[in-house]
DNA sequence: CTGAAAGCGCTAACAT
DNA sequence: ATGTTAGCGCTTTCAG
């Protein structure tokens, strides 16, 4: 059936260990014994079992990743980066879909860790319970990268993320450069860092450019395009209407972008919009969204070095929030100078 | 440090087999002696080592699923629906890009197959060369279910696919029933199945429809944007224009709808189109694009059961080749009833 | 009902 | 340079 390095051993009349040095090219073969191992090996077709390698070594060179969606865009690149890092060094990926079940998170963690994964990079759904699952893996010092969300919790952890607050910043700035006034936003769900960090940066932004915050002109939202629709119509109904829009996920956009439309409104000339999240690989999408956009492979892979680091050197303790740069993508959708305000600048 | 079977053995002064059965609910043990160690277990925070595990049983309760990009929405939505399966039944997934390299395919189903998954779910872009590593995973028993694109090997092998020579004929006789005559088609590369089968549907449509098949009008892409770019160009060029086209992957369809939009033409009403594979998650994209669809989450939920129950009863050796149906979505693309034809239906 | 013991396939002292 | 041995953590006969 399935060759082991007995079966070679024995074939050649020599001891296990002396083939397992030949696999493993360590310490000193005889050149010749070498050889004849080598040709027993390849004629055998001996292929390692890893599993037996990994109780041994108390290795298993996979690296477990969980994520909410796997269809979102955002994760699928974020994946695609990770695996590219992982993989040149040798490790595999045990992918998890939580579909944006805590519960199925807190499985999927322990079952990762039953299956002895060396460090697991985590975009959870779970950011306010403290986890059992999430305490065993730190207690048995398995390292865990947080992607995306930050969960709140007491201990320090390492992350990759994302300036959401810069981002947010840099969409509404680029309204207020374009003359907008009423800058209304659909922001995700507070309770999440990356829901709160964008209103927090959309203030400031305001803040700083000295507009006063009417807070009739916030929404919160739950990412979903639904939620989008309903607050982008709910907006539409203020006396006193936004000319621009800063949205703060893709869906919510896609959903703001169609309430917009349903009005009998045009974007950008009665409102300009900026999305975030806005991967249009059809580039079909007319007028296309100028968005806020993350380097989700970028983040995949900074994710995955990290967690290369932790793994390699036991020294360094010191938890790390690595925190990368948004971008602004402008596109069409805010026209290149709508001066339809009052004021000046 | 981590918790093993003897440690809570020797804590509780019985042997390792003892709660090891209590572990896995096996055989009987006396029921205060069960709650013993039941107790033991929970407190001393035990957690089985499934490598260990594996090493015994001979199966590591994982499989492979090997794909050529992650980031597109056909793999994603396929991993998904196996994801769903799979984990439900208690095996986990090893996910593995290939980046369309043939060669990174050989690698990690080597690589799989050290790993000792179970099974592995692939959608190969190693078409036409024989692969030893297949060989090998074929030797020892693992099954093997292949999607999307069947390779040209002599063995015989399980698959699930949709049936892409209907899909062909329903879009062309979609287009024809609306009256056009002139179709022009941009198919795949033919070594693949995908490419040459929907390239059959097409002139089988054609020819049940009793019109002729104008050589002139195929087009043979490499399913990216840029060869539906070109391949449109140069369809353009062609004195008697096509009135309708249908191209067989999403891609290909935006390369070929921009070049429709670059000649100044408009859809529907100069051409109509009908892509293949268009998800417009966005809802976004005006003319909404009619297309023949795939339920990529199906395809995966099949090969996952089929895999299931290749593992459980050895019996059944026959090979399947599930093929499942494709569907039309009208959607804007091709207008509602335009008469452009000279000839009468 | 429970324990002892063997063994899954491999690695790594230690010994020769 | 090679072999012997123990053991990674678990399951599973086989005895008792």
């Amino acid at each position: 059936m399935k060759i082991t390095l007995k079966d070679v051993a024995e074939k050649l009349n020599i001891s296990v260990s002396t083939v397992s040095r030949v696999v493993n090219n360590k310490s000193y073969v005889k050149p010749e014994t070498r050889e004849k191992v080598k040709k027993a090996l390849e004629e055998m077709n001996y292929s390692p079992n890893l599993v037996a390698r990994s109780l041994k070594n108390k290795s298993t060179k996979t690296i477990g990743i969980i994520v909410p969606d796997i269809s979102e865009v955002f994760f699928t690149y974020l994946i695609k980066g990770v695996d590219d890092i992982l993989s040149r060094n040798g490790y595999t990926i045990i992918l998890s879909d939580t579909g944006e079940n805590p519960e199925k998170e807190e499985l999927y963690l322990n079952l990762l860790l039953e299956k002895q994964i060396d460090g697991v990079i985590l975009a959870t759904v779970n950011v306010n319970k403290e986890s059992k699952a999430l305490d065993r893996l730190f207690n048995n010092n398995i390292p865990v990268i947080f992607v995306d969300n930050l969960p709140n919790i007491k201990r320090n952890y390492d992350s990759v993320i994302i300036d959401n607050s810069k981002a947010s910043y840099m969409a509404v700035e680029h309204l207020i450069n374009l003359g907008h006034r009423r800058i209304g936003i659909i922001t995700g769900k507070l309770e999440e860092t990356t829901g709160y960090e964008r209103l927090m940066g959309y203030r400031k932004a305001l803040m700083d450019n000295g507009i006063k915050i009417d807070e009739n002109l916030i929404r919160v939202g739950d990412f979903k395009e639904k939620s989008g629709y309903e607050n982008m119509r709910s907006l539409l109904e203020i006396e006193d209407k936004v000319t621009a829009m800063y949205v703060a996920s893709s869906k919510m956009t896609y959903g703001a972008v169609k309430a917009i439309r349903d009005a009998g409104l045009r974007i950008p000339e009665d409102i300009a919009v900026v999305g975030f999240d806005i991967h249009d690989n059809s580039g079909l999408i007319s007028p296309a969204i100028t968005t806020i956009l993350q380097d989700e492979e970028s983040i995949g892979k900074v994710a995955a070095e990290l967690l290369l680091k932790r793994l390699q050197d036991e020294g360094e303790k010191r938890y790390q929030k690595i925190v990368l740069e948004p971008c602004l993508e402008i596109r069409e959708s805010c026209g290149y100078k709508n001066i339809k305000t009052k004021a000046s600048k």
